[in-house]
DNA sequence: GAATTGAATCGAAGCGCTTCGAACGTGGTT
DNA sequence: AACCACGTTCGAAGCGCTTCGATTCAATTC
């Protein structure tokens, strides 16, 4: 193993010479560097990671708490995790994986001893056991996802609220007067999955506002399930003639089932969903759709840690508008 | 920062016999274990890692090389992340995440730092351009997937052309004597994918010697291309009976699509996958199947790691022999 | 009773790096 | 000519841990 002591021998300089090439915190000579950096690459060195972190205080990793098993979901969750790494990457931090499954604690173990120096949590949830534990975390904490009580947490999400009333809002002013919301599986609102909840809030708040005629629905994958759903949904009592889909399991089903209906979207059904894009634009029917934008908010999460690193900063809470994009599978009446 | 030194003056020993107590490495009276171990959580003393993996020359840490952006199968990759994970942390390790697409070079990297002490690969390819950098890792590395040219590598996988072979006896055994495969997407073969070509040889290799009359048809997701797929397959000149299906992405479209064309499953035709277990299970209906045995590759790729950490070791592949669980989509004719 | 053994413990030398204060020129000020 | 300031560089003190003799002491052996 090559260490700085032999690089600076090799470049004739001191071992604290070497370092500042490296970390920049001191000037140094054109040549000097030069030589330094000459002598790094013709030897092959590489710095040892566990004696940076010994000697500086800082490991240079982040954790992120993944849910490994989360039923659902897995290539949305799988974006947040690819644009937290390529933004840590960005910094020159690596990421430490750790499993939501594995229980709290495991924030706080790699923190006490050090392995990371700070922590990104996925996938919080409106009464997230975790979050009490995540307050005593003495590195900088951010959650992806914003729990009932995050006082004193940062957390970054998509305006949820916002979105359901924009969903909402979008179909009536087109002219739909009954509406419903197609929502997630039952065990995802007793699990009480707080995104779920702030758009149905957001949703029934616009209807309420507008006066329209709302459903909402609970809707478990699998053909059979959203056939059932459709059954109820559709049925002539309510007349409804427009859709808010915030389920994206269901989707390709739903479309199915509305076509073997003989229903046409947007002519007899108005579709609107909040999905990724690249999902919504290749479904059987493109959906207009609020987007979920996971790269942006990976990112955001990745900034608001780094933030954190050298400085005192107060908890904030950043919340995404959604962005809707229009792909005429809403129809006026 | 709790350190061992005040754990030892705590206790009332040297830091030695604190770190003896710690490891095992070492014979300590009862007496003082117990009193170290009361210091230890009186105080809340947690090990650096930095300095440990300094003093010790190791980081206990696994590198997983992750992909990210994969294409498809995010919830099977998911399975393996999890079992990988969960068995690390069982040797007391963690997993340092790294991405497929960040490149080779992370490998190498994260070795050459004293991040990791070993390197576990997935989603290896036939002609996978990061084989010959794994080969220079200074370290153990353990491939999830088998590189044709895998000399001097260990490899685990799940042994697919005894899978493809399998699949096509069960069918030809229950008189099927004009079967079909539909796999994956023209990507996934044209990117050299080593599973799928190896899946096909085996299929391949069984039909002909058993001289059976055998089509195989790329398909990408999506209903129309099933439906168009479907089209080929069912063609009347083929008298095509028996399906091999190695595609998990398309089974639910596949099924409804059959179920619109009446076709029932098993009467008209026999339809036999490759998936994990729970998918094949929840399908509309259950199909017979090989299974993926995700979380045992998972862990023997962990074991395998692990095994060389200490010793040096030969390189082995290792190729899980498929299990096949009948369910009853496959009838005899 | 001296010598031998082995279990239990200690002390100190690193592991490879960062960082702080000091030192050394050099050039510009007074 | 003495002084200061500044840009560069060096030396050394840690960072918190592991590990390798060395040491101690009691139990055993001859």
């Amino acid at each position: 193993m090559i260490t700085i002591k032999e690089v600076a021998h090799h470049a004739g300089v001191s071992m604290s010479t070497v370092s500042y090439v490296l970390s920049g915190k001191r000037s140094i000579s054109e040549e000097t560097k030069r030589r330094v950096e000459q002598s790094i690459v013709t030897l092959g060195y590489h710095p040892n990671a566990g004696a940076r972190a010994l000697a500086s205080n800082r490991s240079r990793v982040v954790g992120l708490v993944v849910p490994l098993h989360s039923d659902q979901n897995m290539p949305i969750i799988m974006r947040f995790v690819s644009s937290i790494v390529a933004r840590a990457r960005d910094h020159d931090y690596d990421v430490l994986l750790l499993t939501k499954e594995a229980g709290p604690g495991e924030a706080h173990r790699v923190i006490a001893r050090s392995m990371a120096d700070a922590i990104v949590v996925m996938d919080v949830e409106s009464a997230d056991p975790r979050v009490p534990e995540l307050r005593d975390v003495d590195a900088p904490v951010v959650l992806l996802g914003m729990p009932d009580d995050h006082e004193g947490l940062s957390c970054v999400d998509l305006d949820f609220a916002t979105a359901g009333r924009q969903m909402a809002s979008h179909l009536a002013e087109r002219g739909h007067r009954s509406i419903a919301l197609i929502g997630s599986p039952p065990s995802v609102y007793q699990r009480g999955t707080s995104y779920a909840a702030r758009l149905l809030a957001g949703f029934q708040g616009e209807t309420t506002k507008r006066g329209l005629l709302a459903s909402v629905h609970s809707c478990a994958a699998g053909f059979d399930a959203v056939s059932e759903c459709l059954d109820d949904v559709l049925h002539p009592d309510r007349g409804t003639t427009g859709l808010v889909v915030h389920n994206e399991a269901v989707l390709g089903p739903l479309l199915l089932e509305l076509r073997r209906r003989l229903l046409d979207v947007p002519r007899d059904l108005s579709v609107i969903t909040l999905c990724p894009d690249d999902v919504a634009e290749n479904l059987p029917v493109p959906l207009t759709s609020i987007a979920v934008p996971a790269q942006e908010l990976g990112a955001i999460a990745v900034e608001m840690v780094m933030a954190r690193l050298g400085r005192e900063l107060a908890p904030e809470v950043r919340l995404l508008q959604p962005l809707l994009t229009d792909r005429g599978s809403t129809a006026a009446r």
